[in-house]
This record gives C-alpha cells, structure tokens and sequence, in this order.
DNA sequence: GAGTGGTCTAGACCACGTA
DNA sequence: ACGTGGTCTAGACCACTCG
C-alpha cells in the first residue's frame, strides 16, 4: 500500500489528486459544496480534462467526493446515503438495512485508558471523550456502543445539545470539521455482561457480536474508537466479497 | 446495482467487457492464462485502445483479471495471493494474516435441506456434497466448517483425492471449472454446542463468531454454502471500510 | 530492442440536469 | 439552450518485463 521507497516516479494525476484533497482538507472546498467544473480545473493546474478527470475519479472511489452526471462534483458529506451506509454493516437477515435509533446513557470526559490513547494515538491520560449509548433496531434494543475520541479534537462535545444526531459522524464533520473517511473493523464473539444483559434485556452469558471500529479522517489519523456489543437474532453483519 | 429498466443506451465499453467475460466464461481463455494485448483485442472490437482498455481495467477492478505492466493481462485464479486473500477475513489480532491448515471429518452427498436447496438454488432433495472439517490457525484449531454443493455441478466431488486442497476454491476452478468470483458473509454470535466443543476445544456455550457465506462464480449464480464457527480469542474477522 | 500495460494529450460527441 | 460529467477517439510517450 505505502510506497516508503522514494517513488522515484509520480503519475501527473496522482499530484493532482493530492492537490485537490488538500484543498478539500484545509476547508477550501467544505462537505456539501460542489467544486469547478473538470475543464475549470484543468485550465488552473495547467492539465488536460482526462488527466484531471482521472484524479476526480479516483477520489470518487475512495468517496471523498461524489460525481453527479449533468450537475457537478460534490465534496462529500454524511448525510447522502450512500456515505450513511459505508459505515453500517448491520442489517436484517435477509440483508435489507434500516435506520437504527440512539438513546444515549453517559457522556463524560475523563483521562484515555492506555488502550485509547495507543489507538487513538494520543498523549498517555490525555483527556477524552466517552460516550455510552443504546440503538434500537425495528424498535426493539439491539446495540450497545461505548465510543471514544480525544476531548482536544472534539472540544467541548460532551456539553453538546441533548439530543446528539442518529449519525454522529455528521456532527463530527459539521461541528468539528472532521470527516470520517475510512475505518477498520475487527469482529469478535463474547458473551453477554451485565451491562448487556441489563440494556439489551439478553441473558447473561449469551453470545454477542463485539465489533471493534477504529474511524479515520481523510488524513488517516484515527478519530474514534467504537465498541459495539449486538445481539445477532433478528440482525447480522453483512459483507460482500 | 442492476438495471431492470431498458438502459436505452449501453456505453460501448460495456458491451465489450461483457464480450470479455462471456469469452472467459466459456472456457476460451481459461484462468491462469494471458489473453491477447489491449491493441490487438482493439483491433478485433474494432474499438479504440482507450475504450477497450476502460473494459479491462472495469474487469481488473471486478478481480476478473490482473493486469501487469510489461507483461500482460491474466485471467484470475485462486492461487493468486490477492485472490486468496479476497476471501478469508480472519486475521490475527493485529490485522496480519496466516495460512489455515485443513483437516476433513467428513464428506458424504446426500439431499439437500430445504434451506440449502433454496441458497443455491436447486430442485427441493437435489443431491448435494456435504463436507466438514476443521481449520488450524498457528497450529491451534480455531475453525469448524460445514460447506455444501450441487452434486449435480461439482460431480464426484466426494470421491476427490483423501486430502483435500486448503483452497477449495482453487478445486473448484481446477477440476471444475468453476470460478468463486464473489460472495455475500452475514455474521452472527453464537454459543458453542458439543461439535464446537469436542472440535475447538472449548466450553459448551461459550462465545462463537458464525460465518454464513453464499459463494457465487461470475455469472451471479451460488455455488457454495459455507457455514463457518470460529474461536475468537486468539484471531478475529477483519474488514476495512 | 520489442512488446506490454500506464500515462497524457486534444478534441469530438453524448446523456443528463436545470433553467 | 447551456453547462456538467460520461464516452469515445487517435496518437504520443513513459515505465516495466523479458529475451
């Protein structure tokens, strides 16, 4: 993936991928806005359309922006529903998703653990950001999610509004201009807690999917550490090969 | 994803890489060979390099395919390091991977349940080939697979050589040729019975992650039902988004 | 050096959305 | 009618592999 070796060689359009994305990083080109035309840009940097055309592609498949034949090309945000659904694997047996509803339990600032602040590539107790929340699905408690993220890069998000949004990754690009880009998870079986048991009225002991995500900004650097813990009865993980 | 609408209009390079495909499909360029360059299938389409190479690099990215710069464009097989990998999301802790080791308990044809008949789509008791067997991680068995055919599409399989290839895909490609070009996994939390018990060494009802996998060749059609129990202490599943 | 895929160009036309 | 992205062309040169 990461050519550390000097690359000795670098596609024209690949400069001007880099270029463009810093342009949408540093706020020139905000979430929702659309930028110029193909031929607009490719008059700036001096560049043929297809060479240009092929930098915008490429962002396109990596969903920082999105192309809209006879319209334009749009920096992407969180709430269109193609990004709503990169990020949410959970669905009905039958593989049909549906919207999950957030009832939240703790919000708190305190010190990392030395997990977080290793994942969260953080100062040693650095201050963060812990918030514990229950989701339903068709009604009925199927999640239950402990999340984390640095107090410094969030400031102040443990006082926001009560009623934090379903998407929360739309209130990290809004509030805090942080757009959640990519993310690794890792899936594991465990057996239910009291806190499960208690939340999402399973019994003691019985298996739970833990999904451990790790979500990144377009820079790479790591925003948020999630434990989901869902009983898998009336939903499952999907994934397409 | 599919257009049940009369498209009214099919981009040139489409029609060509469907051309491409059924080529491979039917045995005229078998997996594991190269097929004629970008110039000359230009020069048989009648089409420009441009638009016959937008068909190519569609396939390459479908997995189809892998292109090579300097040498050519091969037909995919599973013994490809990119296409193992393609399928098996258990990784270690850390997100490194390692070759499972594969030990058959059984292999019988019988008639297919119900339910199998339905995933894959045959005649309700269609005769089907049954296997099961255990996978070694770092030498500790971590894995107790049940997988189902048509006995009908892969014939004889039961009588294959005692020992079995680790990439059953690579079988089915080989001596049947049958390419598994993708596939859908739902993931679900289970408690381990007596097989799990007996097979992995762990408690009854302890925790298990179970894989459902409906593998299909490149035509869309299920070849393979897989039903996977792993352990989850010392591997997990792995997905980027 | 010959052949392959990868990049880049310049320009034409098409399909789509909006006004 | 106009501007946008999507397709298609023809040709040049570059980087890589191999004999």
């Amino acid at each position: 993936m990461n050519d550390s070796q000097t690359p000795s060689y670098r596609p024209l359009y690949q400069q001007i991928k880099e270029a463009l994305l810093s342009r949408i990083v540093s706020g020139d080109w905000p979430p929702g806005t659309f930028i110029p035309s193909e031929s607009a840009l490719s008059q700036e940097y001096g560049v043929s359309v297809g060479t240009l055309r092929k930098a915008l592609d490429d962002l396109a498949s990596d969903h920082v922006v999105i192309r809209y034949q006879g319209k334009g090309t749009v920096v992407a945000t969180h709430d269109n529903d193609r990004s709503l659904f990169q990020f949410f694997h959970l669905t009905r047996l039958d593989g049909t998703r549906s919207m999950p509803i957030s009832r939240v339990l703790l919000r708190q600032s305190r010190p990392a653990t030395v997990e977080e602040a290793e994942t969260l590539e953080l100062e040693v107790e650095a201050e963060v950001v812990h918030i514990r929340r229950v989701r339903e699905l068709e009604g009925v408690p199927a999640l239950l999610e402990e999340l984390v993220v640095s107090a410094a890069r969030f400031p102040a998000l443990e006082k926001e509004p009560e009623t934090l949004p379903n998407t929360l990754y739309q209130l990290y690009q809004q509030r805090f201009g942080q757009s959640v880009a990519k993310a690794e998870e890792r899936l594991f079986a465990v057996a239910a807690g009291p806190p499960e048991q208690k939340q999402l009225g399973v019994a003691l002991g019985s298996p739970l999917l833990e999904i451990r995500r790790v979500a990144r900004n377009l820079q790479g650097e790591p925003l948020e550490l999630r434990i989901s813990r869902c009983e898998t009865q009336h939903h499952c993980y999907f994934n397409e090969l």
